[in-house]
Formats: C-alpha cells, sequence, structure tokens
DNA sequence: TGGTTGACTCGTA
DNA sequence: CTACGAGCCAACC
C-alpha cells in the first residue's frame, strides 16, 4: 500500500545525520569538498544539501570549517564573519590557505591527507 | 500550491 | 582570471 516509492525509508532527518557523519569523519588538518561530502554520504549531486545541512547544524564540535567548495576556496563570501571563521579554523589545524583558497588543490582528504596533512 | 533562495557544481565564452 | 546559464534538490515563504 502506499508504495514507497522504492525511494528508501531515508528521510530529510537521515540524510542530513549521514551528512554529518561524513563530515566528522574528515581527519584533522584536511579538508573535503560539498560534492565529496554529498557523494561519501550515499547522496551524490547534493553539494547543496550538504551547505543546507550545515547551515542549520548547531553542533560546535562540528568540524564543517574542513567542508569547501569545488574550487578549494570557503564558501562564505570572502570577509564575511563565517569566512572569517572558518579560515581561522582550518590555519588551526595547519592547512594553509591563501586568499580564501586552499594551497594547491582542494579536497582530497583521504587521498592526500598523508601529503596534504598537518605537518604536510 | 507554487515561486524563491541557497555555506553547490559544471560547461561554455 | 571573470561572467553567465543550466542543473540540482531541500527548505522557506
Amino acid at each position: 500500500m502506499t508504495e514507497n516509492t522504492g525511494v528508501s525509508d531515508d528521510t530529510a532527518a537521515v540524510r542530513a545525520q549521514r551528512i554529518l557523519a561524513q563530515v566528522r569523519a574528515i581527519a584533522p588538518g584536511t579538508v573535503a569538498g560539498y560534492g565529496e561530502v554529498a557523494r561519501r554520504a550515499g547522496l551524490p549531486g547534493r553539494a547543496r544539501l550538504v551547505a543546507a545541512v550545515l547551515s542549520a547544524n548547531a553542533d560546535p564540535s562540528l568540524p564543517w570549517h574542513r567542508v569547501l567548495r569545488s574550487d578549494g576556496r570557503i564558501a562564505f563570501p570572502q570577509g564575511s564573519p563565517g569566512w572569517h571563521e572558518q579560515l581561522q579554523r582550518l590555519r588551526a589545524e595547519g592547512v594553509r590557505v591563501e586568499a580564501g583558497r586552499v594551497r594547491g588543490q582542494a579536497a582530497k582528504a583521504d587521498l592526500d591527507d598523508h601529503v596534504w596533512g598537518p605537518g604536510g
């Protein structure tokens, strides 16, 4: 009845939890892209959803600052409060950021964590 | 019920 | 390097 349309039982809350879990899985000193996080969470193409989830998150322990755009840039407008905070948090973990952009290329986290990691 | 918005991404010019 | 358009999907009004 009321077929589930096969869409599975994942609700918005469940998807959000999966996304948050992936964000927490980003190792310190490394970064990941929105699309990257979305894909790891089983939601390819839902980069905007990741952004929506982060904007709604209230967990101070969430390493949201490790999430960047595909260009390796901070998603906030440069100069905005959120931008400054993310920049500071990244630098605090040893991530080199220039002009709001992560050094080299973006988001390779578990691939380059041993290269770009702390102490790089 | 339906249009607008957004911490996005990609291709093209 | 910037600018623009199209695609995308959930939240909001």
